[in-house]
DNA sequence: GCACTTTATGTTTTT
DNA sequence: CATAAAGTGC
């Protein structure tokens, strides 16, 4: 670990005159350059650690880098410092800056449905993919930093005048709630830095260091962002590849990458090329995939760990049998080696196909964790109390109050709330606010108008209550008073029920302890779980088979990786055949073989159900692509009679089993 | 009008 | 398999 800093390492790590890059191949130590930077800068330039920022993709990211530097300056003070994610400062700046934008502090952030709920209502389509087009639409446009007016005078066709028009209602509608959506938490930012150089100079002075993680993943607005924050000192160190840019679907933008030498003309590059994680072997493979793509910055990767195992190409009849071979393969090949549950990763494109995998390692009594899939918050019961928080920090919040009047039901059904929603947009006010006005009452019949001012009073109560005392403690209240409990389990089996219930006692375990530990307000809990995906708990030590989709994969490594589902069609994906896609298809692939320390494992299918239909899958090309030098197959027609090797494997196997259960 | 039950339906990747 | 729309009792 503590091995010495290579030189150009440690000239990345020193360089402070101007704006640097670092070009840090896959596995070349740039996490430690960004941590042992981080120290360097406390440690010998004295700076405070609360002017320096280092901004990371993923909150796994951010909180590994903190780990990482909290071991490095052990006892030293780092408080104040930041390590977050671009959308955690964001909301940050946002936050604190909220007024000067005519926002109060108190925001809510929606999350991706909220967001679609509201593009279908103003579209008045039924038709989802319209409305998930129409969706990423605005998106796109709010990270290019294009307005809606100008969305609008920009639209060509009557289909991009439709959404231009849904864009500007949808900003208003946002505005109207007091709500931003992920985009802002970027876009707004800017726009305060573009228009008030006074706020942006206070931020500049705050935030004196910059250092940016995954530089290649950043989108028009997320570079504008650090432009903004890094003014004419540029102080800043941008860590990135571009052989691992995987983020073009979500608007990063490559070129921001191109542009950085034209942008800052004093801008210094240092490149990193020997990799310390990878066996010979797997470095080139993966140098030979990525050769068949368009090279922005040449670059070579080396390793001087030896050659390695061969890699193994696996091919099974179907995606059932692909994941019972590849369980069975870790199997056998943790017991021959000796290793752990932990070192080994099954790694995937999309997160349906961790479904067959998840089964396998049931069957085998395999402990395994799966990271992505559904996120732990977007779990309905933690939605549901959240609706409850959101509403409490910001009566506004409407998809909230629909969702909180709702669950559990308080006899206020569809129809009420139109006539509610109605008289509130007459009026220009947000449901809660709405249905507290004299005029309203006039418009239902007082049984149903009761219902309603009965969870008006609920809501002030709970407000009250969450005035005076901790987090903590208003979670309580509330589940009390909605009887949350006793509702599950009047509408769910058993089981349901109690698993519903155990996650919500886990996440107001973790609010509560997180509101304790780090003092934070339930506002600021709140904003902050619309950016979290998972509770961050420690999974570092528990021996478990990861599984994961390739996307949240980059920036870790394992010992032993298993890329699985290498089929056309699935990777690269159906919908990305266009050139420019398919190269990200296959930066992907690349990411996925860089994980590997010391083994590599390909598998596919040659059939996968797909809906109700069976459906015969090709190969990857990706596989041809890595050349067959250093491949192994086995498995497919010419490999129907199990061959010594893999008998012997699973005599060594059972043997192992045996002897495991003693 | 409201709430609960049945039935169709569908999957890229994340903050 | 889990969610979301349509259908049925109260």
């Amino acid at each position: 670990m503590a091995a010495a800093l290579n030189p150009p390492q440690r000239a990345a790590i020193r360089y402070l005159d101007g704006p640097l890059l670092v070009l840090a191949g896959a596995g070349s130590g740039k996490t430690r350059v960004i941590t042992e930077k981080i120290a360097y800068l406390i440690d010998c330039c004295a700076l405070d650690p609360c002017h320096i920022a280092a901004i990371t993709f993923t909150n796994k990211a951010a909180r590994e880098m903190q780990e990482r530097v909290g071991k490095l300056l052990a006892g030293k003070r780092l408080n104040g410092l930041t390590i977050s994610t671009f959308h955690a400062l964001g909301a940050r700046i946002l936050r604190e800056e909220a007024t000067a934008l005519g926002y109060k502090p108190s925001f809510s952030i929606l999350d991706a449905s909220d967001c679609f709920a509201i593009v279908a209502e103003l579209t008045g389509s039924t038709d989802k993919g319209a409305i998930r087009r129409c969706q990423s639409q605005i998106s796109n446009w709010k990270n290019a930093l294009i307005s809606p007016d100008q969305a609008r005078q920009q639209a060509q066709t009557d289909g991009d005048l439709l959404a231009a028009n849904a864009y500007a209602s949808y900003a208003a509608t946002l505005r109207a709630y007091q709500a931003v959506d992920f985009d802002d938490l970027i876009v707004l930012p800017v726009t305060l830095f573009d228009q008030q150089p006074a706020r942006r100079e206070k931020w500049q002075n705050r935030l004196r260091y910059l250092l940016i993680d995954e530089y290649q993943d950043t989108n028009t607005c997320q570079y504008a962002l650090l432009q903004g924050l890094a003014g004419p000192r540029a102080a800043f160190t941008a860590v990135g590849d571009d052989d691992q840019a995987i983020y073009g679907w979500r608007g990063a933008d490559i070129d921001n990458l191109r542009r950085l030498p034209d942008d800052y003309p004093q801008l210094k590059v240092i490149t990193l090329e020997q990799n310390y994680r990878s066996t010979g072997r797997i470095l080139q493979v993966a140098n030979a995939l990525i050769a068949n793509n368009e090279k922005l910055f040449e670059k070579q990767l080396w390793s001087a760990l030896g050659h390695g195992e061969p890699i193994t190409v696996t091919a099974s009849k179907t995606s059932e049998l692909e994941a019972a071979a590849v369980v069975m393969k870790l199997q056998a090949h943790r017991f021959e080696h000796r290793g752990e549950f932990r070192d080994y990763a099954i790694l995937y494109r999309g997160n349906f196909q961790a479904r067959p995998f998840e089964q396998a390692l049931r069957d085998q009594r395999i402990p395994y964790l799966l990271s992505g899939g559904q996120s732990f918050f977007d779990k309905a019961e933690i939605k549901d109390l959240l609706a409850y928080l959101r509403l409490l920090a910001n009566p506004d919040d409407d998809p909230a109050y629909l969702r909180a009047i709702s669950t559990p039901k308080r006899g206020v059904g569809a129809s009420s709330l139109q006539i509610l929603g109605a008289y509130a947009g007459r009026r220009h006010c947000s449901l809660f606010a709405a249905a507290s006005e004299q005029g309203f009452a006039s418009q239902l019949p007082p049984r149903l108008l009761e219902a309603i001012e009965k969870f008006s009073g609920l809501v002030r109560r709970l407000q009250a209550s969450a005035a005076r005392q901790p987090a903590s403690a208003v979670l309580t209240e509330l589940l009390a008073a909605i009887d949350y409990e006793d509702w599950l389990h009047q509408r769910e089996e058993r089981r349901a029920a109690q698993a519903k219930w155990a996650n919500l006692q886990d996440f107001c375990a973790w609010l509560g302890k997180k509101g304790d530990d780090e003092g934070k307000s339930l506002l600021e809990l709140t904003q902050g779980i619309a950016l979290s995906s998972t509770l961050d708990k420690n999974e570092a030590d528990i021996d478990a088979v990861r599984l994961s989709t390739l996307h949240a994969a980059k920036g870790l490594e394992f010992k032993h990786v298993f890329l699985v589902g290498l089929e056309e069609g699935i990777l690269p994906h159906r919908e990305s055949q266009a050139d420019g896609r398919l190269e990200e298809e296959r930066r992907l692939m690349y990411v996925g073989i860089t994980r590997a320390q010391r083994s590599l494992h390909l598998s596919y299918a040659e059939r996968r159900q797909q809906g109700r239909e069976w459906l015969p899958c090709q190969p990857s090309r990706f596989i041809a692509e890595l050349g067959s030098e250093n491949l192994r197959f086995s498995g497919g027609k010419q490999a129907a009679v199990p061959d010594k090797a893999s008998a012997s494997q699973r005599l060594a196997m059972l043997k192992a089993m045996l002897a495991e259960k003693r």
